[in-house]
RNA sequence: GGGUCGUUAACUCAGUCGGUAGAGUAUCUGCCUUUUAAGCAGAGAGUCGUUGGUUCGAGUCCAACACGACCCA
C-alpha cells in the first residue's frame, strides 16, 4: 500500500535526516513547567521590545501551529492546552547546530522550548528561546491556517485533526464536559447518588425502540444494548436508594439523522417521595443555572433563533397546547371519534388498533411540537402513549407525565412512576400485544422487573434528559454529530474492506 | 427508504460550449536575526470519488455504485 503522496515521503525524509544529526524524533524526557495562559499575560505587561527583568526562565511544550523564518532566525507559534503562544528562535541563543536541526522542524510537530519572556516590537507578548527540544515529529501536513477544515466528513472522521486546528469545535466539546460536569455536581449537591447500571440487558426495556443485539459466548445467550436504564434504576428505589441517577450511554439501532446517534448520552433519574410537578421544578431550574454558568447568560441563540431560558417556563396541558397552539376546537378534543377523524384528516396514519391518545399526541407534533421555541413544559400525556407512567387520579385516560421542548425539540421527559405491579403487569402485556411479533422492537415482559414492583416501591418521580440535543442547544450545534467526539459513521473504504473480506472467504 | 446537492493537489476552492488540469495556502530550493495570513525569486505537486457508457476526444454528457450534507418518511 503506498498511496504516499510528496508531502508523506518528503516528511519522512526530513524526519531520516533529522535522526541522522542525532535529534531524537519521539522523546520523553521534556517536562514543561508552564502552561502558555498561565504566562502570557506576564509578557503582556511588559512594554514593546522589554524583556522581563527578572530573567526568570521559562518553558512550554506544544504544537507547532505556525512557523515565520527568516534565515537565521525565525518565529513560531505553539499551542499546548492551554492556548498559543509565540517563540522567538534564533541562531546566535540556540547555538547553530541546534539551529540547524529547528530549520527541519515543520508546522505540526510537537515541541518544547524553554527560555525568558519579551515583547516584540510589534506588542506581541513571546517566549525568547535559548532551548528547544524535538518531542514528537509529525509526518502529515495540517489543513490550510487560514480556512482551516471544513470538511464535515474529515472533522467526524478525523476529530484528531479537526481538534487541532478547529478553535469553536475544542470549545464546544469543553463546553460539554462542562455541561456534564455542573450536571452531577447540581445533582450530587441535592442528595442524588450517581450510580451504573447494565449496558448489557437481557430484556431491553424502559422504552420503545430497536434495541442492538449482541451475544455472550460462554453464556451462550443473547444479550441486547439497553435502550433506556429506566427498569433498573426504579429497582434501586425499591432497594431503598431515594434518589439515584445515571449519565451514560443508551443504544437504538434506528435512522440516523441530525438528531439522532445510534449510541447518544442520556441523564437518567430518579427521586422517592416525589411527583413529576417537583421535577418539573428542579429541571427548570438545573437547565436555567446551567446555562448561566455555561454561556454566561440565559438569553441564547440556537441557529439564529432567539431563546430565552429565564425562569418560570410555560406550562401547558397537551391539550391546552392542542387548543393555544394547534388551534384546535376545544369541543372536537372531548370526542375521541374526532380526534381521530381530525389525525386522518391531517393525513396521519394511525395504525389500527390506535386510540385517541396516539392520535392527540400524533397531532400535537404535527401541529405544536415546532412552535415550542421558549422553554414549555407539555404535561397531561395521554396513558396510551405513556405506559410506564402513573396515572391522573381525576382522569385515568392521561399520565402525570411532562415533556421540555425547547426549540421545538424534546429535552427531557419526565413522570410520576407507575408503582402498582397489578397494574404495570397489565400495561406490559398490553403494550406487547399491541406491538404483534415484531422481531425488532423485541417485546418482551420484564418480569424480574413487576417481581421488583411486587415488593414495594416507593412512590417516586424519574425523569430523563437528552445530553446531546441539550449540548446542541448550549453550544449552538446544527448537528448532533458537532457535539460527539466520535459520531457513528460508515467506513471510509468499504470496497476496499470488501475485497479483503471476500479474499479471506475464499480461503 | 425517497428527494436535492456535493466529491478536482495536503487544505480552501475555480474550471465557460466536450478539446493538453488552474489559483491561494502548504511543500521544496535560494535570500532574509522583531515577524505574525512575514516578504522576494524560482520549482515540484493530480487515479478530477469508483466502475461502465456515449464520443475522434469526457473533470465536463449519461447510468450504476460508494461516501457525505440537507430535506422528507
Amino acid at each position: 500500500m503506498s498511496s504516499d503522496n510528496q508531502f508523506l515521503v518528503q516528511r519522512r525524509e526530513k524526519a531520516q535526516s533529522l535522526a541522522s544529526l542525532g535529534v531524537k524524533l519521539y522523546s520523553n524526557t521534556f517536562k514543561p513547567l508552564n502552561r502558555v495562559a498561565d504566562i502570557v499575560p506576564r509578557a503582556d505587561q511588559l512594554e514593546p521590545q522589554q524583556k522581563e527583568e527578572s530573567g526568570e526562565r521559562y518553558s512550554i511544550a506544544g504544537r507547532i501551529m505556525a512557523m515565520r523564518k527568516f534565515g537565521k532566525a525565525a518565529f513560531i507559534s505553539i499551542a499546548d492546552a492551554s492556548g498559543q503562544m509565540q517563540v522567538y528562535v534564533r541562531q546566535d541563543t540556540v547555538g547553530e547546530d541546534a539551529f540547524a536541526a529547528f530549520m527541519k522542524w515543520d508546522i505540526g510537530d510537537i515541541v518544547g522550548a524553554g527560555g525568558i519572556l519579551f515583547k516584540t516590537k510589534t506588542g506581541e507578548p513571546s517566549l525568547h528561546a535559548d532551548s528547544v527540544t524535538m518531542i514528537s515529529k509529525s509526518l502529515r501536513p495540517l489543513p490550510e491556517k487560514w480556512h482551516g477544515l471544513t470538511d464535515v466528513e474529515t472533522r467526524y472522521r478525523q476529530r484528531y485533526v479537526d481538534l487541532i486546528v478547529t478553535p469553536e469545535s475544542r470549545e464546544t466539546f469543553r463546553k460539554r464536559m462542562e455541561i456534564i460536569r455542573l450536571m452531577r455536581d447540581y445533582l450530587s449537591d441535592r442528595g442524588f447518588m450517581e450510580v451504573e447500571t447494565p449496558m448489557m440487558q437481557p430484556v431491553p426495556g424502559g422504552a420503545t425502540a430497536k434495541p442492538f443485539k449482541t451475544y455472550h459466548n460462554a453464556l451462550d445467550m443473547d444479550l441486547y444494548l439497553r435502550i433506556a436504564p429506566e427498569l433498573y434504576l426504579k429497582r434501586l428505589l425499591v432497594g431503598g436508594f431515594e434518589k439515584v441517577f445515571e449519565i451514560n450511554r443508551n443504544f437504538r439501532n434506528e435512522g440516523l439523522s441530525t438528531r439522532h446517534n445510534p449510541e447518544f448520552t442520556m441523564l437518567e433519574f430518579y427521586q422517592a417521595y416525589a411527583t413529576y410537578d417537583d421535577l418539573i421544578d428542579l429541571t427548570e431550574d438545573m437547565i436555567s443555572t446551567i446555562c448561566r454558568l455555561v454561556n454566561g447568560t440565559l438569553r441564547i441563540t440556537y441557529q439564529g433563533v432567539d431563546v430565552d431560558l429565564s425562569p418560570p417556563w410555560k406550562r401547558l396541558t397537551m391539550d391546552q397546547a392542542l387548543v393555544e397552539i394547534g388551534n384546535l376546537d376545544p369541543a372536537l378534543l372531548a370526542d375521541d371519534g374526532k380526534v381521530i377523524a381530525q389525525a386522518k384528516s391531517l393525513g396521519i396514519n394511525l395504525e389500527q388498533q390506535a386510540g385517541p391518545g396516539k392520535a392527540k399526541t400524533e397531532i400535537f407534533e404535527l401541529l405544536v411540537e415546532d412552535k415550542l421555541v421558549n422553554p414549555t413544559f407539555i404535561t397531561c400525556y395521554p396513558t396510551e402513549v405513556s405506559p410506564l407512567a402513573r396515572r391522573n387520579e381525576q382522569d385515568p385516560t392521561v399520565t402525570d407525565r411532562f415533556e421540555l421542548f425547547i426549540t421545538g425539540r424534546e429535552i427531557a421527559n419526565g413522570f410520576s412512576e407507575l408503582n402498582d405491579p397489578i397494574d404495570q403487569k397489565q400495561r406490559f402485556e398490553k403494550q406487547i400485544a399491541d406491538r404483534g411479533d415484531d422481531e425488532e422492537i423485541h417485546p418482551e415482559l420484564d418480569f424480574d422487573y413487576v417481581r421488583a414492583l411486587e415488593y414495594g416501591m416507593p412512590s417516586a418521580a424519574g425523569e430523563g434528559v437528552g445530553i446531546d440535543r441539550l449540548v446542541m442547544l448550549l453550544t449552538d450545534a446544527p448537528s448532533i454529530r458537532d457535539v460527539i467526539l466520535f459520531p457513528h459513521m460508515k467506513p471510509e473504504d468499504r470496497t476496499e474492506k470488501e475485497a479483503q473480506r471476500q479474499e479471506t472467504d475464499s480461503d
